[in-house]
DNA sequence: CGGTGTCTTGACTCCTCTCAAGTTCGGTGG
DNA sequence: CCACCGAACTTGAGAGGAGTCAAGACACCG
């Protein structure tokens, strides 16, 4: 059990104490592994019945189209992950999802997870506190969007980013490898495209943060922690909650 | 059982089936009970071993504040709905929380709540579900911040309440009573006060909604559910899920 | 009857968008 | 090997939405 951790079993268990049911439910939702290309609708808003994913390698994103065309990001997914659980939590899809680089994700089917649930309450509770912590950054990106210049936006969106990626192992403190477009960035922030380009442009002649060729790299760590006013509190974990 | 029925147990039916042992330690929560007077701050952001809160009377909202002294509203509370939950998940409380109006709520200590889960796996995962579903209109409401103008906010955003109040019972089709003040609403939308009062005055004048004296009317609800590219499916609800 | 909180309105500024041209670069096929 | 292509990235100019500052109106309340 232990050399097969996978990195969600890992999460979860910095929530809830599991039992050895508990993993090997776990475990089932791990069956129907699938790879897909870059671009790769996995969600789709209005569905009924939507299967979910959990992601084992490369980046997605979630988001929601308006009518005129634009989209809005909400949150992007790396590996360990969960893509559209509240598609099954609840009976319509209220969002889509779509892979950001070439991804491996396990496809869980809406009843398995309904099962699993009922049958195993406390993977259950995991599952959903790990995802109520997803909400956290939701929270903390609205704020963004609400109250933050476009400049403080970027800042604060890569410091995160760097932050969150820390805790899995990706990149460290002088940057990160990042396969987001500058359209990715524009539909995350709430800008145009154009404005990122030259908000990037701005923040690299300051000397604080260089976003080329697929690198972040935070040449200013403490400039742009001011510049954000960021604070890592809403990411602390430590050990399990729930015995 | 049947007749003491709260609001929040009402919401929590709803996800999951409940058992007895379930209701009673849902029962247990409500024991505490106090009330406070309008403005009274709830949940302080930073604090450790918060207490959570379960919205009997009034509405109430949780916020962010910024360095710089401005802040954000992230949701509003009304009956049933559960304060600063998060903050008892994790640690840190990741924001704060304040009555709007003079309110009455129960108290729950965070050590009340992580027992009756860890006893109560299930009212544990019914809970977890309805905080899993605040998130969907968090994310509705970040889209708003990010992709819409500030008319269209303002539209979306009264829809919104409405359909939610309307499921609570307050309010209907026509309008609904409202003690937010313009400030509320700035500090939701992301707007300076003075632009909410422009926006408000504009969308009278084009005969779509009026709030005025703590009262919402929807003048043209059909005209503003276009403008708002309004769409409720992020609400739904229906029977049990898990059985 | 002053005072405080809320709401209005006007004038001016500036941040961000849109439109419109490029440029760079990796890939693909002749 | 080179020409071409599309995707992503740049940059400039002009327009407009939303912010700020400032002043006043209104209403409720002790």
């Amino acid at each position: 059990m232990f050399i097969l951790q996978s990195p969600l079993t890992r999460k979860l268990a910095a929530f809830v104490a599991l039992s050895e049911a508990d993993l090997d439910t776990l475990e089932r939702f791990h069956r129907r592994r699938r790879s897909f290309l870059s671009g790769h609708q996995l969600i789709h808003e209005g569905q009924k019945n939507q299967s979910a994913f959990i992601l084992a390698e490369g980046w997605a994103c979630s988001y929601k189209m308006l009518p005129d065309g634009e989209r809005q990001i909400v949150d992007f997914q790396v590996p360990g992950d969960f893509l559209g659980l509240r598609s099954v939590l609840f009976r319509t899809t209220d969002h889509s999802a779509e892979a950001v680089t070439r991804i491996e994700a396990s496809e869980v089917r809406a009843a398995d997870i309904l099962d699993g649930f009922a049958n195993a309450p406390r993977l259950a509770t995991a599952v959903l506190w790990a995802a109520s912590r997803d909400e956290a950054m939701v929270v903390e990106h609205l704020v963004n969007l609400g109250r933050r210049s476009a400049e403080e936006r970027m800042a604060h969106f890569l410091l995160e980013l760097g932050a969150r990626l820390q805790l899995v192992g990706i990149g460290d403190k002088t940057g990160f490898d990042c396969p987001l477009t500058q359209y990715h960035l524009a539909d995350a922030l709430g800008l145009s495209a154009v404005h990122v380009n030259r908000v990037l442009r701005h923040l690299r002649e300051e000397g604080l943060v260089t976003f080329q060729k697929g690198r972040v790299s935070f040449d200013d760590f403490g400039g742009l922690v001011t510049l954000a006013a960021f604070d890592t509190d809403y990411l602390d974990q430590d050990g399990p909650l729930l015995r």
